[in-house]
DNA sequence: CTATGTGAAGCCCTTCACAGCC
DNA sequence: GGCTGTGAAGGGCTTCACATAG
């Protein structure tokens, strides 16, 4: 009895494709533009303007036939699926290289993601401060339990992520971005996304070995 | 004249799954397992068999009816479509925290990726070490330009990143990884990947919202 | 009998094209 | 007239199921 739109199944493709529909909206806004239209934010976003108007016809109605979207209610309207008003508590495991420019990263905090703890196995490191905060032991992970986190950020090493993972589960945390360069296992209702440095570089590699290969590849 | 195989293009799906694989098998190269069904790695890797035996047969027929794959031709035969056994030049630019945390990510190098250089626009950190490698101003880019850069990293701010790709581009990179949170605009025949932590960590805001709006979402 | 390689079926996503509305 | 929202068509990827090979 929350909202009886007709609750049908988004597509995961159009999931992934929000994020960057409301970054560039949140740009336009900026630039004072009120009202755009599907092929000008198509144009902007690299997609095609049919693609885009279906994207958001599963999010609703949110445009007016014969002139466009409203920038500022499209903004309020995909942010209220992606639940940008929530502030979520991350905790990033892992103080390596990674998970220090993690931290670091200020463009969390702008998009209600907030780091509230960084841990690490290696006892030399616990209580050093990165960013304002005292890194500290995994062990203290159970510890602090009472803590709501909402997302768990993987960077440790490959061998050590399940491990931690399993731990985190444990303690209640659903969702999770492994960095780490392993597959992670979870049981159902857990979402992992996973974030791989060294294939994205693989793919690249890919498309450089077809050229010299002689084959097309079309490229990326 | 290279090879007469049957030159069909290889999904971009299949391309991207195959640094997974190539993984699972050095994995279980290491383990001492000579032999692999498709079932086997399958699971390894968190796919369907049949999947994996179609993405392996767009490369090839390297598999043995009734026994499986050998494990060390599988790696062969997939390094040489990733063109591992090349040394690609790598260069970053932008020497913040994501920077420099690339420039001492070791896995890189051991899939041969070869950070020659890492660029900032900031007079400050010129000649400052970061794991061995001195940081560069980007005007030498151009200068430096007799250097042959195989991919360049992009670890700037969104709003420089654009300049930095043109010019780039214009000294012969045909291949980009962009980290910074903007859309890159190329010609023909760049490839650009990008990864953008923020939109992974609002993918999962959206499963998280979902659940707390009494919707399945059915996870990721 | 076992496991690969592959046409065919099924499914999902993208694109088209136009009805509907401003 | 212009642009959205959407059924339908089209295209591509995944999965099935079996012929094929050892």
């Amino acid at each position: 009895m929350d909202q009886n739109r007709k609750s049908k199944r988004i597509p995961p493709t159009t999931v992934a494709r929000l994020p960057l529909y409301l970054r560039c909206l949140e740009e336009i806004k900026l630039k004072k533009i009120r009202s755009i239209s599907s092929f000008e934010l198509a144009e902007l976003t690299g997609h095609n303007a049919a693609q885009l108007r279906k994207d958001l016809s599963y999010l609703g109605e949110f445009g007016t036939r014969g002139v466009g979207y409203d920038t500022t209610e499209l903004i309020r309207q995909i942010g209220k699926w992606l639940g940008v008003a929530a502030v979520r508590s991350v905790v990033i495991v892992g103080a390596g290289h990674l998970g220090r420019a993690l931290c670091n990263y200020a463009g969390f905090f702008n998009k209600g993601f907030d780091v509230v703890d960084i841990y690490d196995k290696d006892k030399s490191k616990i209580g050093t401060e990165i960013a304002g905060f005292k890194i500290k032991h995994i062990d203290e992970l159970e510890v602090n339990n009472s803590a709501n986190i909402d997302v768990a950020i993987i960077a440790t090493p490959a061998g050590e992520a399940q491990d931690i993972v399993d731990r985190l589960v444990s303690i209640g945390v659903s969702s999770i971005l492994n960095f780490a360069p392993t597959k992670i296992e979870v049981g159902k209702g857990i979402c992992v996304r996973n974030v791989d440095f060294s294939a994205e570089l693989q793919i690249i590699g890919f498309h450089l070995a077809s050229i010299e290969h002689g084959l097309s590849s079309d490229c990326c």
